[in-house]
DNA sequence: AACAATTTTAAATTCATATTTAAAATAAAC
DNA sequence: GTTTATTTTAAATATGAATTTAAAATTGTT
């Protein structure tokens, strides 16, 4: 057979692999499948990753490279503009992230809870981390030098379930074929904004009750 | 062998291929540690259920009849009770069920997303959408006659997310053992008022805003 | 106590798939 | 053009587990 160029065949065996292991799951999914998909010989992903484990991790970091570069924590929104600004363009980055229909990531980490591999130990560690991090500041500007760090954990908690959950269960309505369930984003710039809405809303109920709680009566 | 009381071994089952799919997941769960573990022989899931998929789906409904069971959804709130109280109630009940030691269904829920056994589309007409049905109409009730069904459901969303994804990564992180990942919610009682406070505050920010746009400008 | 129905047991069977192996093919180096 | 390193291939091996089978044990019934 005629070879490939150099690195090619690893490269389609990432690629053939995220999109197997999200269909089917760490288990399910077969080094055969894979290997048939990528167009190369069964033992290829032996040879390029040495097990199967090994490649499931390679294409999550390959994967979570990926969706970050397409989408920019920070929404494209400058450092310089206020933090209102700036937490919306983190919530328009990450859900649009989790909608990109390219972004298998947040696949594999679910998985991940069912058929765990301690790939989430490392990760959770160099890349999630890092990224609450940049919300949490955010956050932490909006409620204003009076909140306690509690306080801002919980609300920074709140924003992201609401970016998850809902994002995540309409992925799986689609990837699972379940037409039970029922689709609640129909847009999402306006999912966005309701999204913001609630976190805006709710920042400032935080930070009306800090004042109350500090006045002259205490 | 003595021979256990009627329906004993069969009960036995369940319960320990709740925990163990909770532990392993679908595929690496192996009907004989199920076996050993309910001190049963290995052929008794077989004898009982038929296969390891079919005692899986009842090892699910099992699991979600007692959590249901023990957090009824409205939480111990009167129906007569003003919306606002009965939203706490449903709120209340969900994160209590969640993070209920004892409670299995959401992690083999979670499981199904990454080993489908088709077991969630039967569920979900069954079982999930009556739930949601029940928080849409006290929703609506506090958005007001103004609101439209579009709303009502945007805001049912995020509050789902608020309960669902904080506390089942709580959950995720003691049961993969994860100690990189943050702590968040040290207090049950706290978190519940947390999401509250987001809840309502955002329900009055759409009420609001639908008042002002339909002012006599419109 | 004998019979029938049910439950439990151990062993055998069947099946699927990850991994290993070694040979063949190709490209790069000198 | 020969040698060397790398990549691809097909086949063989090993492993792990679900399921089936049929016999043995137990309980309930008359």
């Amino acid at each position: 057979m005629t070879r490939q160029a150099a690195g090619a065949t690893r490269e389609k065996l990432l690629i053939a692999a995220s999109d197997v292991f999200v269909e089917k799951g760490f288990r399910d999914a077969t080094v055969a499948e894979i290997c048939r998909r990528a167009g190369a010989n069964i033992s290829a992903v032996n040879y390029y990753f040495g097990s199967k484990k090994a490649l499931y991790q390679e294409a999550w970091r390959h994967s979570f490279a990926e969706s970050i570069a397409a989408h920019p924590q920070d929404g494209g929104v400058s450092e310089a503009a206020p933090p209102e600004e700036r937490l919306r363009g983190q919530v328009k980055a990450l859900i649009e992230r989790i909608a990109d229909e390219s972004s298998k990531d947040f696949f594999i980490s679910q998985m991940e809870f069912a058929n765990p591999t301690g790939l989430l130990h490392e990760v959770m560690k160099s890349e999630l981390i890092p990224l609450r991090e940049k919300t949490l500041s955010v956050v932490r500007e909006l409620l204003g030098p009076e909140a306690t760090e509690e306080q801002v954990a919980l609300c920074e908690t709140c924003i992201l379930g609401m970016c998850m959950h809902p994002l995540l269960m309409q992925r799986a309505r689609q990837r699972l074929k379940i037409p039970e369930a029922p689709v609640v984003i129909h847009d999402l710039g306006a999912y966005i904004e309701h999204v913001m809405k609630f976190a805006l809303a709710g920042i400032r109920a935080i930070r009306g009750q800090c004042r109350i709680s500090r006045g002259p009566h205490r």
